[in-house]
DNA sequence: ATCGAACGATACTGGACGGTATCATATGGG
DNA sequence: CCCATATGATACCGTCCAGTATCGTTCGAT
């Protein structure tokens, strides 16, 4: 019964910093940056403007705290493809996009977080700006190392490829254009690879 | 000399709803949106509020019909495309690829106007979300159509993998994620039609 | 010359929003 | 038991902005 922290009134309410991210991720993620103001995101978190203001500084570095925790998502789904398929480099690659294509119906009508992000905070000198640009870059990093592993002939071509793909997958699902996007994206991947047979053991 | 019509001061002055239409352009496109205030647009077309709301009844009717002069020149590149090589579709679809690429480094650090469009406006009974939806489902069709009339074993993945990319060539040109896109777009669509070679005479 | 429509300039309204100040209220450790 | 700290509630400020009203001016057609 007691639990040493928290013993709210009915159902176990997380601390105020965390329902404020939940919110905000809720909110930035559906209506957009700019569209949701810190009022709604105290709503949505059972809680006031005030608080929002005691934990961020300025709504701009609640942005950037939640693009970090978006990033860390993914950062996640690297680790996971690398750790669940060690030294099968083609094993991991399909793994991440098999990672987007599950994400693509829960996006559906709302796109990638960063796509949407970059096209509302147009200002380079946004704190949210350097989140995107660094994960963008480590990204494309690891994604390259993954097809040299792989001994793909043009690593940072295959790399390019991919991010194309997986980028243009989630863009259209947003904008409905295209039917059943999650398999035509594996199917695609797959055949990217499949290009160049060398896995084997 | 005297022209018949427009004889301003000094430079020949476009009409002010043209004016106000690049001005709206230019910065929705470099500024976005929501940023962008309609003094902001009076102010670059060197014209006022109220010539704005003489020409359009809202804000968000300009955004509509900026964003139907863009599709017009989308529309324009398939229709040159379709012209310039008649009765070869796989040229055609090359030309939109260069088309997309011959784009990007204008492009550069700000994206397509309608992937950012569709994160500025998440209201789906935004007047600007019909001009996007019915352009997309005609330019899906229309490259469809393409991928059939170029023998492709199955047009709608096809079709569905070429938007990908060149979607997501624009999303990674913006993010800058990606070195050399436009070479490397051009390299990944001639791969993707060379899968299924068939077209020669 | 004149009339009317389009254009230009300025001022205003009403509302939304980011951020702050100030109050009261828990809450948990000493 | 008591006090520092975190939290909640509310009111407020300055600013920005979409949209309107009203004035005077230009300019082309008749």
């Amino acid at each position: 019964m007691t639990s040493t922290t928290a013993r709210p009134g009915r159902v176990a309410k997380l601390p105020p910093r965390e329902r404020i991210l939940d919110a905000a991720e809720e909110l930035f993620q559906n209506e957009g940056i700019r569209q949701v103001s810190v009022q709604a995101i105290a709503d949505r978190a059972e809680t006031t403007k005030m608080a929002i203001y005691r934990h961020f500084t300025t709504k701009d570095a609640l942005v950037a705290e939640w693009l970090r925790i978006v990033a860390a998502g993914y950062q996640d789904a690297f680790d996971r493809a690398e750790t669940d398929h060690p030294g099968q480099p083609r094993e991991q690659i399909l793994a991440l996009a098999r990672f987007i294509a599950d994400g693509l119906p829960a996006i559906s009508h709302r796109g990638c977080p960063f796509i949407n992000s970059l096209a509302e905070l147009p200002d380079r000198s946004h704190p949210a700006r350097q989140v995107i640009d660094q994960h963008k870059a480590r990204q494309a990093g690891r994604l390259t190392g993954m097809c040299a592993e792989a001994g793909l002939p043009d690593p940072e071509q295959t790399a390019a490829e991919i991010t194309f793909v997986l980028e243009g997958a989630q863009v259209s699902t947003q904008n409905g254009s295209i039917e059943h996007a999650g398999e035509r994206l594996l199917k695609f991947v797959e055949g990217i690879l499949d290009r160049h047979p060398l896995d084997a053991p």
